[in-house]
DNA sequence: CGAGTTTGACCGGCGC
DNA sequence: GCGCCGGTCAAACTCG
């Protein structure tokens, strides 16, 4: 690997602060060698790396895949690399968004109750009635001590067990990439040696635990690193961008990428669709903004979408990676 | 008027 | 203990 090479996929996004933990992966998975040779031996190595990667993305709920997670994207924008989390290798399938491990905490108050319920029985026959007063008082002052306590730890339990992430760097002039979901603004602030802020975001969507965090490379400007926090306990939002959480909208050229793959021999996956299923950003975009008013004629996906192509240092195109998608612009 | 953004304040973790 | 920093909150504001 370059020195260019490994700057690019192992820069640690958030400036190799504390979050070193966050792995910078190829999009194509940890143990892929990319390099120019579009052979299609190699493609096809390429292939099952990213397929790695893909049944690591591909959840057990529809909503849970990145598909979902990531939508549609509606920003001129090209995907680079992909980032998860853990530094071990991606071979786990369906976690990567988090997990449903998010139980519901209630504070531990049952078991505090029983007790001091039993011990309030007790004191009903031992006690004298201003006894019984100050007793119960104590109880509920430790209760609420408890309480407290016991929210205190699980908040910490929670923070220490933090939520899988995964990013993502594109090349995009826009910073908050159109994914699909809603996502509310809650926070922004200034990147320690960076000019450019790092934005935070929720999902809009009730009780939806997802978050993100965008911020602009400042050693590439034109790099946006996105990081997903979380999973969507969700669809997509029906009223985005037409009917996106119902189905597929591909473009004309990738349905016919996506059959001509699917033919495929040997492929037990059907890889255009559950690759391009899986591109966060940008690969395709419905866009200029609106998949439903776009409207029109087939043509490529540069057509239909902004996508310019750009050279990585050291890399192929992705379109060289994936043959099989319509990547030229038409004439 | 509701939904989303902006922005200063606040809090907790961490390193020194 | 203190200061720095990342992350979040929430009031004020904007926009459609």
């Amino acid at each position: 690997m370059s020195e260019d090479q490994r700057q690019l996929f192992y820069h640690d996004p958030f400036h190799d602060d504390q979050r070193a933990n966050e792995t910078l992966l190829s999009f194509f998975g940890p143990n892929s060698t990319i390099t120019n040779d579009s052979s299609p031996s190699n493609l096809h190595q390429r292939f099952h790396d990213y397929m790695g990667l893909t049944h690591f993305f591909t959840g057990s709920t529809d909503y849970n895949t990145p598909t979902n997670t990531f939508g549609y994207s509606s920003s001129p924008s090209q995907l680079l690399v992909a980032l998860e989390d853990d530094q071990k290798p991606v071979t786990d399938t369906g976690n990567l968004f988090g997990v449903t491990e998010t139980t519901p905490f209630t504070p531990n108050s049952s078991s505090v109750r029983s007790t001091s319920s039993t011990e309030a029985a007790d004191d009903e026959n031992e006690l004298q009635e201003g006894k019984k007063l100050n007793q119960s008082k104590d109880l509920l002052e430790n209760e609420r001590d408890i309480s407290k306590k016991v929210i205190k730890q699980k908040k910490k339990d929670e923070k220490k067990k933090r939520e899988p992430r995964f990013a993502f760097m594109t090349k995009s002039e826009i910073d908050h990439l159109e994914d699909g979901y809603r996502w509310r603004k809650y926070g922004q602030k200034a990147v320690k040696n960076s000019p450019y802020p790092r934005s935070y975001y929720r999902c809009t969507t009730q009780k939806c635990p997802v978050k993100k965090r965008v911020e602009r490379s400042y050693q590439d400007p034109a790099t946006v690193i996105t990081t997903y926090e979380g999973q969507h306990n969700h669809h997509l939002p029906s009223t985005l961008r037409g009917n996106v959480g119902g189905g597929m909208m591909y473009p004309p050229s990738m349905m016919a990428a996506q059959g001509a793959m699917m033919t495929d021999a040997g492929g037990s996956v059907s890889f255009p669709r559950d690759f391009l299923a899986q591109i966060p950003h940008g690969f395709y975009n419905i866009n200029g903004g609106r998949a439903g008013g776009g409207g029109g004629g087939g043509g490529s996906i540069y057509q239909q979408s902004n996508i310019t192509p750009i050279q990585i240092p050291d890399y192929g195109l992705l379109q060289d990676m994936v043959p099989s998608m319509t990547f030229k612009p038409e004439p």
